[in-house]
Formats: C-alpha cells, structure tokens, sequence
DNA sequence: AGAGTTCGTTGCCGATCCGGCAACACTCGC
DNA sequence: GCGAGTGTTGCCGGATCGGCAACGAACTCT
C-alpha cells in the first residue's frame, strides 16, 4: 500500500531495531532504513537517536509515532466502514486448495487478504482436486485452488495459473545434472507419485499412457509433504509441480527439472467457485482477490 | 511527500472533478486518475462514481474521504508539534531577493516551506544585490537570494544556482535565430540593461570592459519585469538571467540566446546568511530549506 | 587492549512506480 | 449529429524502491 514510510517508522519504534524490523517484514534492512531517512527528511528532523544497540526515538519521534498510529488505525477503520457496506463485518470463508500450491501461493494471498480484512475468518482445508470439486459441489467450500480439476458445468474457474510438472530430485542426484528430462525415462527411475484421485497423477498418467511406458512407483501418497521428503532424503525422485517445490529449490534442499510430454500446457492451478452459486460478500471478495494474487503470481513466475 | 494517493484523493473529492484538481495542483489530470484508480484497487471498492460532469463520492469513498482528511490533519499535527519543539511557533523571516528569481526559484520554494510549517510567516522583499547584501549585514533580513553578490567576510554563502547570462529578444527578433552572441556584438544592438546596483549589471559590465567595447543602452531600469516587456515588445533586447527568463520563454513570450565572454562562470545566484549570527529557528529552518532548494534546482537545470 | 558481534548506513543495480503527453471513449446539451 | 467537457489508457523518460554487499561505529567478551 501507499503508506510504507508510516507502517516502517511504527514498526522501528516498536522493535526499537531496522534489523529486527525488517526480519519481521522480510524486507532488506536498508530498505527500512532509506524510508526513515526519507521520513526524517520529510519533517526535516532526525526521529529516532541512533544508539549501538538499535534507535530510540527522540521527542520529534514520539509526535510522528502519535501521527503514524493515527493515519494506520484510520485506513483499518476506512476498510472496516467499507467491509460493513459491503456486508463483510464478521464473515467467514471455507477455502480448499491442494497442498502443493498452499505456501507458496494460498497462504501469502490469504494473509494479504486478511490484512486488509481482519474481521473475516477461514477455513484453510488441503485435498486432493477431486475432493475439492465434490467439496464446491457439495458447498462445503466457497472457493477451490484445484490442479487440473475435471471440468464440470456447474464449476466456475476465475483464474489460472500455469504450473508446470516437474521431476524433483536431490541436489546429489544424477538427475539433477539435466536439463529436462522425457517422460518416457521415469519408468526406469525410483520414483514416488501422489495417489490417483491428484489431478497431478491423473496428469502423469495420461502422458504415460499416450507414451506406452508402465511406471511402476516405489512410493504412493496421499501427501504432497512425502513426496518432497522422499527425493530430499535422496530415496529417489518425485512429480511435483514448480509452484509445490519452490521454497526447497530456493533453499537449496531440491533441485528440478522440467519434464517434458505432451498434454503439459494444460498442468495449471485453477481459482474455482461453483457457477450460479450467490456467494456471501466476503468469500465473493475473497475469490476475487485470489483470482488478482493468481493473475499476479502467474506474471511473475512467466 | 509520500501520501500523495490520499492528497489528490481528498483534492478530487473537494472539486468534484480530476480535472479541477489537476489544475490547481498543476499536475497532469492522467496522474491523478491513476493515484485514485489505485487507492480504489487498495480498498477494492469503487470510491467514486464517474458522471458526465465529474466525479461523486460513492459511499466506501465518503468513508475514505474521512480517513484522508483524519491523515493530512494528523501529518499537520505532527508538524507543528515538531515546530513547537524546535521554537519555531510562529515564527517570522524576511527574505530579500533579487527579483530575477522570484517567479521561478524563491516562490516555489518558499510555498513548499509555508505548506509544511504554515505557522511561519514571511517578508518576500524585492531589491538589486548590493542593497541585499546592505539588508543582510544591518540585520533586515534573516536570508537574501543575491546574484553574484559582492564578497564580504561576514556573508556567507549557503548553496549557489549557476545562473547563465542571456540575450533576451522578442521571437521574431532577428537574434532570435542565433545559437550564441558574444559581448562584443551587443554593442550595436538596441539594448536594455539595469542599473549599476544589479550583480547582472556588474557582471556585464566587467565583460564589455575586458572587451574594449563601449555600451550605449537604449534603456537603464531597477526593474527586471521592464527589462522583460523591453524585449517582450519588440523594442530591442535586454540582458538578463536564464531563471528571469524561464516562464517567458517557455510560454513563447520571448526568445533567449545565450552571451559568450569571459567571467560568465561567476554568474551565479547565491543563497546568503550573516556569519555568525544566531538565526531564530524558523529562520534557521527556512534557510536550510532554501539552499536545499538551491541544489535541486540547480541539478534540475542542469 | 583486541577480536568478534551487532548494529545502521551507503553505493550500486535492476525492477517498479510516477508523471507528462497525446489519443481515446463517454456523456450531455445544443 | 456534433461539439464541448469529462475521465481513462498506452507509451515513454525519469525518479523511486528494494536487494545485495561492503563499510563504519559501538558495545562485549575474552
């Protein structure tokens, strides 16, 4: 939001430390720090006393600290006013969405939207995309994030998100050295799939088939969270997608590679509600907002 | 200031229109309707609605137009509070310049201050650089704007602008044509010149004596607006500086070639206190502020 | 004392945002 | 129907912001 300098400067005041601060925002300590300076400049004052273990504020802080309270509290009442309008006051929201787009995607979307939206409560519920088109049908969800659903009348996507499949490896493995790597060699690798009511085994299984191969998996689950954890104890490699395995790529536990086939333009996320359904005002806002987060994530990571 | 969004916000609010807005703040309507298009995605409703004639609060936006209202009274707050603890509460500077610079440099400035500490109050005086150096050591003014003003001990110079020497000349002037004129040339033209108080003055002066040439002005003034219609009526051309010249030109009102000669590094404006002395706080703040000032400008010019 | 730790700041760079300009789309009134 | 008035959008140059790495200052523990 447009208010940065506001929410940095009460947050320094509050931790007494840029550094700690800026951990809790997880954003670059220089970061805070340049926004100060630029808040100093502003009032043409220094606002806080630089000492060795951190900043105090001076006198001029403490009336910037009131001013800075005052302008966030009055954007949160600003959005509670516009909340009630809409009849958001005190809603609550049922999201399913599949574990593996869960922390990278769902949950950071989910915490902006709460962000701006205290009053509004979730479930957070993970299952496998079948399951999750049977839970909007059955109106146990108001919003899915399913891989691949299969399509159905009565179910709405608001937005997609491209996903590609990939072979998830230990940073050790032979595997690891390529650059992509053919469907038709998984079958002569140990190998862990998720069961078949995942729209991402019902994926591989296509591409197998339309390749003739028979795979016969060393592990079968239930849980994205063990198919990471097979190929990062080194036990063999996993079908992941991207979006499931970026923190442990990033963090250097997992290394990737695209597998290619046909059929895998079709590998994306998707931003479910069910068709015709009038949804309560928060969860229409929410569904919205996951649809923006997913147009947004898909730009980023094109 | 880092709260735009909220400014031009409560500024279309006011006028009922962005173009009313974009007016008095002298901004570009495009930017104000992209500031309120993204404080509408921020609150994700509508704020306003948009009618032939302009533009009506919706309600979300009379419940924001309060929290805009509630910030910029609150940043005020905190303002004078800082000003009340650097003694600046109701204050009062006089400033004295040279009245080349008014229009385009110490006006500009000195609103910029004025909005910020709206408690202090100013003496705007207009005067040629010997009389303000003669204020300035007599304890008249807190701060002059000279241009190249003499050199004395007890003056001291807190920021320059670089301030080019120039032929002014009605665009259908023959000279109007020319890239550069040396001083030499000047001579035969129909001139207009200030008297010999003005720093523009002494500057042209030691040029014309270092070249031997011998002017004969068709009209001397203490005025520098006179010097402008001068030229502006096709009468004949004056000397002047690039900042006297700014607006005129840039409304097509005149043409400016710059003078050739030695010396002309030197022609500079120079913001200016006594050595020495204590200056009240709110002096002390505005002078800052002006050399402040004096540098942007003088990289904008660059 | 000196090495190490814990701070905040600064220079650099790439990505993003902002504002000006010109063209556009829309509505109203003649 | 057309002109005048309004807000919006695409494009582009310039400013700003954030991450990274290196630095300097001040405390702490040997």
């Amino acid at each position: 939001m447009s208010l940065t300098r506001y929410r940095y400067f009460a947050l320094v005041a509050d931790h007494g430390s840029v550094r700690e601060a800026a951990d809790a925002l997880r954003v670059a300590p220089s970061a805070i720090s340049r926004q100060i300076a630029g808040l100093e400049e502003e009032y043409g004052t220094a606002l806080f006393e630089r000492r060795a273990r951190g900043m105090r504020l001076t006198t001029a802080g403490t009336a910037v600290l009131e001013t800075a309270r005052t302008i966030l509290d009055s954007v949160q009442t600003a959005r509670s006013a516009i909340d009630e309008l809409q009849g958001m006051k005190r809603g609550h929201v049922r999201v399913w969405t599949v574990e593996g787009a869960m922390d990278d995607f769902v949950y950071p979307a989910l915490a902006e939207f709460s962000a701006a939206h205290p009053s509004v409560s979730f479930d957070i519920m993970v299952a496998s995309s079948d399951q999750l088109v049977q839970r909007l049908l059955d109106d146990e969800a108001e919003v899915i994030v399913a891989f691949n659903p299969i399509l159905h009348r009565s179910v709405l996507s608001l937005a997609e998100i491209a996903d590609a499949l990939v072979l998830a490896a230990h940073p050790d493995d032979a595997v690891a050295q390529r650059h992509s790597v053919r469907i038709a060699e998984v079958g002569e690798m140990r190998l862990a799939l998720p069961d078949r009511t995942f729209g991402l085994r019902r994926l591989v299984d296509d591409m197998v088939a339309a390749s003739g191969v028979v795979l016969k998996p060393a592990l079968v689950t239930n849980s994205i969270q063990s198919l990471r954890s097979f190929a990062r104890a080194g036990l063999g490699v996993s079908v992941l997608t991207r979006c499931a395995t970026q923190r442990d790529v990033s963090e250097g536990r997992l290394v990737t590679v695209p597998l290619q086939g046909r059929n895998l333009r079709k590998a994306c996320l998707k931003i479910c509600v069910r068709n015709g359904r009038t949804l309560s005002p928060a969860a229409r806002a929410l569904s919205r907002h996951l649809a923006r987060s997913a147009r947004k994530y898909a730009a980023e990571h094109a």
